[in-house]
DNA sequence: TGTTTGTAATTAACATGTGAATTACATCTT
DNA sequence: AAGATGTAATTCACATGTTAATTACAAACA
């Protein structure tokens, strides 16, 4: 067996996918001075409330030293807060703001009809069934070593 | 029409299966003291002879600025050269030297041994329909503006 | 020839990815 | 209580991602 070619290799492909699909989003973001990654933090603390940093990291796939680095970012612009949990003095609740919220929410239109744009080209049931795909890959390999 | 929930957002599940695929050479390429993106680099230039900079940029799907990082730690490390182009002092043919093929070559059998692996836990054709979806999608997207 | 326009690559500045080390607490154990 | 062990978060160091600005060179053209 020959080793895929850097064409059809499954990690290039899906960056490449990554990639085609962020462009779309990339102009939104960068008009409300707001990074991809924070963007995400925001939108995990605003569907599921608050979080600890672990919790949130996991949930936005985004490592600690990295979360760390954003955290501070989003307090200063006053779009989340952190709190410390009494019994102990490691963890901290991180929530979202009025202000963050805010923002998620001003954004929402476009960011549907970005996705509803994508999924119109591509056709809905594909696009459904992309998505079943890749969940099954993360869930065979997510329970691997 | 709700946005979709960070768990089913497209962007986000290709990050999270593009982490889980990796997740499997990243011992590999740090036993040999090589970042991901420079194996992609040296793989391109094996598998297409030398390039200028941007076609190697455009195949390994890596931005200017971190092409030009990456020659520079390959050149130190004698794994690729780099060769002006007469009639236009701006180019240069960037080439894998036999280092850095034989380093290639030394991993290829591992590099087999993952994705037969994966492709055997997920399902050989399953394997071949999400590369064909994927790209499909990358093609129905690049073409947007 | 000299100027303008276009293109390839680099540099700059800042954010994030990544693995290793460290700090701050908790908990367990004796 | 004191030490050992475990866990959450941060910090460090370096590589890459990202956009904007700059440099170096080519080509077109007045």
């Amino acid at each position: 067996m020959l080793p895929p070619s850097t064409r059809r290799s499954l990690p290039m492909t899906l960056l490449r996918a990554r990639e085609v699909i962020m462009a779309h989003f990339r102009p939104m973001l960068a008009r409300h001075d707001i990074t991809e990654q924070q963007w995400r933090v925001l939108r995990v603390l605003a569907e599921t409330g608050p979080l600890e940093a672990t919790e949130l990291a996991g949930r936005a796939s985004i490592l600690p030293p990295s979360l760390t680095r954003i955290i501070k970012a989003l307090e200063e612009r006053r779009l989340m807060t952190r709190n410390r949990v009494k019994d102990d003095g490691r963890r901290a609740l991180l929530a979202i703001t009025p202000s963050g919220l805010a923002l998620i929410e001003d954004l929402a239109p476009e960011r549907i009809a970005i996705y509803e744009a994508i999924e119109a080209r591509y056709g809905a049931e594909q696009y459904e069934q992309l998505l079943d795909m890749l969940e099954s890959l993360i869930q065979t390999e997510s329970s691997e070593s």
